[in-house]
DNA sequence: CGTCCCTTTGATTTATGTCAAATTCGGTGG
DNA sequence: CCACCGAATTTGACATAAATCAAAGGGACG
């Protein structure tokens, strides 16, 4: 299913997506890894499972290229996206002290993942003293930042809901430019309404809603966004 | 507003509540809390701060007796409740990394307030090894249940939100006797609709409902469940 | 080129919010 | 102790956003 591929196995320094990585910024250079196995670079087709809901936790897992969803299943079979990540960000910050993972992550297209050893994080926690602060304090700002999100979701309406869904994707991807900015929906539909917690019907006609506003054009899976301001004011 | 009273200022092993108390369970008896000030009760009136939202975070608070509500405000301003908390259980265990309370906590009713210094616990970590753990643990358990029932939200409907509220509560304070169970409802039903992601007005109905179906009767803030399997069964 | 799946669009239903009025309850003071 | 007041709750009528049901396009892929 997934092929550990050696011409990915390389250290940070080499890697192309460095300036964007949490991996980088959380090491740095000062850890040799491409004489360690710290790092493995993995190639996974899309669909397939990077980890697995109750899975053990050995690796952080980071994004080098393509994106992932988050999956929570529940007691009853229902799932349930937490959150898409793209290059440059971890997947699944929260599960940092459980010894199990307790969601799953599915890429969405072909994607290169970084395992980064736990482990070796934990052993090595008072040689790079500001390192495991540094995750706790971005693990957290994830869990509050998801959190908060939960709790305004019911309030909010479908409008406001995949506003606030695109302009999150644009400013984490840094896509905007001069007001406008063009993306990829690398997810279906039904994907993103399951995360904003609506019907796939109703997100398809909120975006041709936003379209006739003139904030936006659709194509499928690209997304050219006209207005980028104001798509903010509409949604705030 | 509040008032530290002496008559309270007891140790856990001298406190009633003391076999619902997690306290307790954390810190056992390994610590002769008379003699220091780790531990302090306080009495707080209705509708009191027992800790606000920004301030430094320096104690750990566990409900003795009354009812505590736990409050989040947003950036406009709005507030959303977090959860309810009842005797032997700990307020607010998200924030324990952080330096300062990202939550305020209200009493409902009179209630008598443990105060337990995280200074100590911290300085101490290493003398009742499992004790951390163990808070951890619990802290873990708790963020991840309100994290999916926050998920589940958007997916319920009324009748199951405030069903499993109702079954909750029962499982909580372990107040099932034989399929039926009596309850005080501390909070207004508008805390119940914010908690619920409701108007009040719908908790109102859905009550009603409830009684039409001969699940429960109610009075005002007391509510008798009659057949607690029953509501499990029409919520699930 | 045809099939299948995803997406879009349309018509209808429904749950819940909103607005408004009636009722109950708790507390206060005469 | 009772009467009154205000606040909380309940109940009713209505509006509406979004789900559901249904069908029709449109791409991707064999």
């Amino acid at each position: 299913m997934l092929t550990i591929s050696d011409p990915f196995l390389r250290s940070c320094c080499e890697c192309g997506k460095r300036k964007y990585c949490l991996a980088d910024d959380l090491i740095g250079n000062r850890i040799n890894a491409q004489k360690s196995n710290l790092i493995q670079n993995v190639n996974h087709p899309p669909e397939s499972y990077v980890f697995n809901q109750g899975d053990l936790l050995k690796n952080l897992f980071f994004v080098k290229s393509g994106s992932v969803k988050n999956v929570y299943t529940g007691e009853n079979g229902d799932q349930q996206i937490i959150n898409f990540h793209f290059p440059g960000e971890t997947i699944g910050l929260l599960p940092l002290r459980h010894s199990y993972h307790s969601t799953s992550a599915i890429t969405l297209e072909n994607s290169i993942i970084c395992m980064f050893s736990l482990e070796f994080i934990l052993a090595n926690c008072e040689r790079f003293e500001d390192l495991l602060s540094k995750f706790l304090a971005r693990s957290e700002a994830e869990i509050r930042h998801r959190h908060e999100s939960l709790l305004s979701i019911n309030h909010l309406t479908a409008d406001k809901r995949l506003g606030i869904f695109l302009v999150d994707l644009i400013d984490r991807q840094n896509l905007n430019q001069n007001n406008s900015a063009s993306l990829r929906l690398t997810m279906p539909r039904a994907d993103i309404a399951n995360y904003l917690g609506l019907a796939p019907e109703t997100v398809s006609r909120t975006l041709s809603k936003f379209q006739k506003l003139g904030l936006l054009l659709t194509s499928k899976k690209n997304i050219r966004i006209i207005d980028i301001s104001g798509l903010t004011k509409f949604v705030s």
